[in-house]
DNA sequence: GTCCTATGATTTACGACGCC
DNA sequence: CGGCGTCGTAAATCATAGGA
């Protein structure tokens, strides 16, 4: 017990990057709300129970994304266009 | 059909999104010692009396503002840490 | 292993709003 | 009204994961 205690400890204690699957959702979210990115509470719990991350985590991604969106947004344009496609091909009952 | 939702510019995305005003201080990363002597403090109390603020800011050559708002700050940090130390706990 | 950039987390500083 | 409280955030910075 002690050692899985530790060792869930341990996983905790390193960064890790977010799934791909987890950052697929969160972008998904920041481009088809691009004009107002500003999860409320419920969403980002939502969001963090999809992503397998916690609020605090959801809320760290919004505000990273946000600033380096805004800093530089030619970079984010392709990026920004894929996820406008996917949702426009999904909003398609 | 129709606009039902004030897309105001599509060509500015950002343009609605909160920003910082310029007239900010620019962020000023705080010296280990400092931060050490406020965490001595905050150890002592989490809440200032105006009278500690006052000398806490005096000898560490900050502002009684940013000494404020450091706590305030700090006070969150440990709400945040108790919150997931709970969290995690009870899965 | 080295170098570099992307990414997640943390640290200052406020604005908005609440209470006393 | 003033001043300090919390809450949510901006922006800068830190730490290092990850890939060339």
């Amino acid at each position: 017990v002690m050692i899985l205690r530790s060792r869930f400890l341990d996983a905790r204690r390193k960064r890790r990057n977010f799934s791909k699957q987890a950052t697929e959702v969160l972008n998904e979210y920041f481009y088809s709300h691009l004009s107002n990115p500003y999860p409320s509470e419920e969403a980002k719990e939502e969001l963090a129970k999809q992503c397998g991350i916690t609020v605090s985590q959801v809320s760290n991604w919004f505000g990273n994304k946000r600033i380096r969106y805004k800093k530089n947004i030619g970079k984010f344009q392709e990026e920004a266009n894929l996820y406008a496609m996917k949702t426009a091909l999904g909003a398609r009952q | 059909h129709k606009d039902e939702k004030p897309e105001l510019d599509p060509n500015n995305p950002v343009a609605n999104w909160i920003h910082a005003r310029s007239t900010r201080k620019k962020r000023c990363p705080y010296t280990k010692y400092q931060t050490l002597e406020l965490e001595k403090e905050f150890l002592f109390n989490m809440y200032l009396t105006r009278d500690r603020r006052y000398e806490v800011a005096r000898v560490l050559n900050l502002t009684e503002r940013q000494v404020k708002i450091w706590f305030q700050n700090r006070r969150m940090k440990m709400k945040k840490m108790n919150k997931e130390k709970t969290d995690s706990k009870d899965q």
